[in-house]
Order: C-alpha cells, then structure tokens, then sequence
DNA sequence: CTTGTTTGTGAAACCGCTTACATAATTTCT
DNA sequence: AGAAATTATGTAAGCGGTTTCACAAACAAG
C-alpha cells in the first residue's frame, strides 16, 4: 500500500543541494537564493514531496493541533460550538482533535490527559459541564493548564494559563425573567437540567429577579430535569406531571432550547395555548428554534462571537502575548413566537 | 511553562538500565524480568513521566488517529453520526481528527490532503455529499486511498481500498412511497435537498414506487431546495409557494428530518391538518423527530449499526485483514404522528 | 587590492523513541 | 558437566525532520 516514501533526502538529492536547504525552502527560512528555492520546489513537485508530519512535531515541538473536549458532539448547542472553532481555527493552520467525554469526570480527566500525551498546542472546553463552581473537581483542568493554555466557552475558572470566554448568562436570565414579569407574569417555572457552571449563573439570575420583584421562588418554581437530554417527551411528561399536581405555571424559563421544546409539546398535549396562556422562553437560539410552531423566543448568547474571540484569545497565547484571562459578552433575548 | 519534559533516557537512568528496556516496557513488549518492569514502572510514576507521541509516531509510523471528514458537523444527522464514530473509534484506542469541509469540493480536496499530510491511520467521510454518482469529483478519494483506507458512510464507491456503508436508501424511499400509495394517498411531493450518493438513490426509490403504481413523477411531484439547511421558515416558504400555485399535494416525503419540519411549518401555517390532509415523512430519524407535534414519521437508517460496523470494518483493514467492500443495510420507516 | 560584512550552503548534532542485533545470564537437555 | 536453547538486557542505528555552527562565496567599504 504505502510505498517507499519520499523524503527530504531523496528531494536534496535530486535538486542537488544538502537536506538543510531543502529544509530551509520548506520553512521558508532566511536566506535561500531564489535559484536553489526554485530547484528544490521543483524536486517536491516533480517526487510529489509530503514533509512527515511526526518528524517535523517531534523536531518543532509542536503539530498544530488543538484539542477539543464536549460532552457530547451531537447536542445542537455543542456541535455549532464546535462547528465554529473547527472553522476558525483551520482558518489559522490549526486541525482539531476531538474528545467527547460524556458527564462523567473519568472520561474528562481521561480525555484530558490524552490530549496532553498527544501534545495538542491547546485545550478548549466547550460548554460549561465541565467547570463546577464550588467543586474540586476541577482540578485536572489545572494540571492540564500547566503543560497548555485551556480556552474555556461559557465556563470560567480563574487559575494560571486558564482563559474563560462566557456570555453573561446571570444578567441574560435575569432580563428575560424580569421582562416576563413586566408583562404581569408572575408564576413562571424556571425548567433546566444542568448545575454546572452556567447552570448555576441562570439560575441565579432567576432568583435574583424573582427576588427583586418580590415573587417567591419557591418550591414549584423551578424544577430540575435529570436524564437524557434528547428524550424530549419524557421532559414534557415531567411538566405535565407538575401541571397535573394543581401547579399552572403561566411561563417557563428554560435553561436550554430542548427543555423549551419540551414545554412547547407539553403544551400542545394539554391544548395550553402558546403564548396566550403559556409563554416558553429557551436559551441558546440553536436551530431548534426553527423547527416549532410558533417559533421559540430564545436567549442568544452570541456562541460565534465568543468563538471568534476565543479562537483570537488562544492565538495570542499561543504567540506568546498577554492576553485577558475573562472575557464576558451579553446575551440578548431573541423573541419570537413563544413569547407576547 | 513547558519545563524540560523528562524523556525516556531520564527514565532509564533512574531506574538503571538502557533505553531499550524501558521502551520495552512502555510497549509492553516481550521479555522484561518482572523486577526491571517494576523498577522502571516506578521511575516512570515518580517523574511523572508521558512518552513523547511525536517521537513516538516516527518510530511507528503512526500515531494512532482517525481523520473524520463531514460537511458540517453542526447538522443534527451528520453530528450523530461524528459523536458515534468518536465514541466507537475511542474504544478501539484511536482519536479522531474533525474536518469540516461545508460543500465545496476545493475544501473537500484541501482537508483530504490535510488529513492525509497528518498521517493518520485512516479516513472516515461521514455522509453522501463526497460521493457524486457520474462525476469526476471523486478522483480525490482515490488519491486518498493509496495512502490509507478511507471508509464511506452512507455512499458508495468502488475503488480500491475503499469501504462503503451504506443503509439502503433505495428500497428505503421506495418502501416509504408505497405506503403511502397502498393508502390511497397518490399527490406526493418528494422534496429533498441533496443530489449526493443517497440523493439519488432516495429520488430513485421514489421514483420507481411511484411508476410501479402507474402514477406520474413529474413537474411539481419534486421540488429541490438550494439553500442553508437550517433554514427551515425558507424551506417553508417554498412549500407555500408550490401550494399556492395550485398543487395541493397530499403528502410530502422529504430526503431529510430538516425539509420534513418545514413542511410542518408550512401546514400549521396554512392550516393545513397533519396528518389527516397531509401526511409528512422525514429521513433520518434524528432527534428533529421528536421536537415536533405531532411527532415526526421519519425513515431510520440505522445510523449506530452503521457506525459499529464501520468501526469494525476500519479495524478489520488496519489489522491487515481481508474485509467487505460494501455494506448494505436496511432501513426502517419509523411511523409516528404525522402518517395515518 | 585587502579587509569586513553579508548571504547562501553544508556538515553534523539533536529531537525522543523503536528495534535489529549482539551479548550476557539463565535454564534445559543429554 | 557441557552444549544448546531460552530469556533478559544493552548498544547503536535508524525514523525524517530542524537548527546551530562553520565556512565559502559575493559584495561593500577603505
């Protein structure tokens, strides 16, 4: 199959010049006289020349690789996220390794120490499940910022070689609460499914508005789905279930467009009008969106634009600058059909 | 940052024997006395020790990785599918290398090449949109494959070193039609988005049914939509404009989960009853299916199965076995709500 | 026409690990 | 007990590049 490849050898012989050169040409180093550049191009052409790429890692150090970890590939918000950073960061010569670890802390610091083993030049983490707020558990992330620069997106962690690009999750949750309750909505039922770091930011957003308007937030208000974040009907049996039991919310907060999909399908089943008597707001503005009747309100939190600056941030490391360790963009609320 | 990483020599000292026994362990390799293999095992935990990959992808002449190419890898069906051969490839001990090359043949070209320059072990093309039936594009596959086996999802190609698939689209569609058909139901639009591998094997299905039954497939039975598969309103639209120019079809069988939810858009909003004035049927059975309401019939294509015998495939060919060329397996018309 | 700088090139060391081959130590067999 | 076979370990030659350093050629200045 893989026959006898070329190597710099073979092309310095045939442009008769020293392995240096060739490799100079290769490099586009200093000084090489446009002549021998010329010959030596011409040997890669002709010998259909391929530089080995393990060769040259192990001689610079590096292979131009950055790793990325998620939870899970396939979840409309990761995958965009990562769909992004694929994009921007070919854009700057860097390919991607890709870890998804599920949610489980062994498969992270697994996955964590493998891209270190393979030398990756960078560590991104998309989504905000792996950083916990009050949780040691974040320790592998520390190790692994002592051998390379961990970008995180919407998760922060203040430690050395550390940077954290989020959006303002607590004020985006807090607005959207306190613009339901400008229109007299008073029992809105905050829905999600993650405590992870952002998890924890929206909800206290929520509070905090609920708070602030002097509405209780209680038991009832806020209910926490635990399972698989594609089993869309089983999230709507949950708010079924807590609507049967006396509690007719008149909105739901969702920390995530699928649980607000979720409530849309409830809704239908209890032949609750939206937004008459329900509005859903969910968070993200993935493409699901799109995909109802009437179309979801959601929260935007501008996952291209902390890409590009994450892509931008990590380059700046990478090339050794100083670069802002917390980065925090606002969110927006993007309203649509599910909201008056 | 990087202190001076500790090498196998740094090893060899500490635990006092050669570079070679400690590569011996560190491969697990024939005759190491247990004694040795633990003393230099407890040098290695002492220091902390992590074998360079690059150093050790020259030796071996590999490093152990996957390249995985796909369109995008935001689209729900082609996200499944990366998340599956991530999952699958990681329990064999291989990475994946993600490149997204959206639908251009200059990107398809470059990535290849890319993958190919990174050395990886192997080249996984997820989804049809590589493979161009009659078309000269898919030279660059064969390039690929006399330097490492490149393995098809869902397309097919001959060629050697080549492995394909492939669900049975063909039979798949046909199938799906003639439900419809033995239903009563004789409009139907096929709309579909992609004139890929599978592109033409669904429209091909759909066709034959509808001759079988003595029914007509021509002007308006298709409708091609061009354009972001995300936009779901716009593929709506377009629906609505068919309708309103008088072609009022009595079910829509799409080449996609995306196209199928903008034909439910378009019947909410027209008012249209799903399913009892038309009936919708999607291809993929992904996660969309779910999002909606009624739920999505959609036609499952097996897409874990595949995967798993793609997976078995590529490490049949890289343990140097003889393997099959082609897979073929069946779908599944999953009927939910929005088929009688 | 020297002398002092550039500029272009080659020789060789090195990156960290694998492995063929040689050798030493041990065991097995007669 | 000595030869043969086996097992354990070390030496050194790659793998295919990069890069330091030395040196020769070309050019500028005195």
């Amino acid at each position: 199959m893989k026959e006898h490849a070329v190597t710099i050898y073979d092309i310095s012989k045939q442009a008769g010049v020293s392995i240096a050169t060739v490799s100079r040409v290769l490099n586009g180093s200093d000084n090489v006289s446009e002549a021998t550049r010329q010959k030596v191009l011409k040997a890669m052409e002709e010998s259909g020349y391929t530089p080995n790429a393990f060769a040259r890692g192990l001689g610079l150090n590096t292979m131009k690789t950055i790793g990325i970890m998620a939870a899970d590939s396939s979840d409309p918000y990761l995958a965009k996220g990562i769909y992004f950073l694929e994009q921007l960061l070919r854009g700057e010569g860097y390919d991607c390794l890709l870890c998804c670890t599920g949610y489980s802390l062994k498969n992270r610091i697994a996955s964590m120490e493998l891209l270190i083993t393979k030398k990756v030049d960078g560590i991104i983490l998309v989504g905000s499940n792996f950083v916990y707020e009050d949780d040691a558990d974040n320790k592998y992330i520390l190790d692994a910022a002592a051998q390379v620069p961990v970008m995180l997106l919407n998760a922060a962690l203040d430690a050395p070689n550390v940077y954290s690009i989020t959006s303002d999750d607590y004020t985006s949750m807090y607005n959207a609460a306190n613009m339901l309750i400008s229109e007299g909505i008073t029992d809105i039922l905050y829905f999600f499914n993650s405590r992870s770091y952002s998890g924890r930011r929206k909800e206290a957003g929520f509070r905090d508005a609920m708070k602030a308007a002097g509405l209780s937030t209680g038991d009832g208000t806020l209910q926490f789905y635990r399972g698989n974040r594609e089993d869309v009907p089983a999230m709507a049996d949950l708010l079924e279930h807590v609507w049967d039991q006396g509690h007719h919310f008149e909105a739901v907060l969702a920390s995530d467009d699928t649980l607000a999909i979720s409530a849309l399908k409830f809704a239908v089943r209890k032949g609750i009008k939206v937004p008459e008597e329900l509005s859903v707001i969910g968070y993200n503005n993935s493409m699901l969106t799109a995909c109802v009747t009437p179309e979801l309100s959601s929260i935007d939190n501008r996952q291209e634009t902390l890409c590009q600056h994450l892509t931008a941030t990590l380059m700046g490391v990478l090339g050794g600058n100083e670069m802002p360790k917390q980065t925090v963009f606002a969110g927006e609320l993007i309203r649509r059909g599910t909201t008056r």
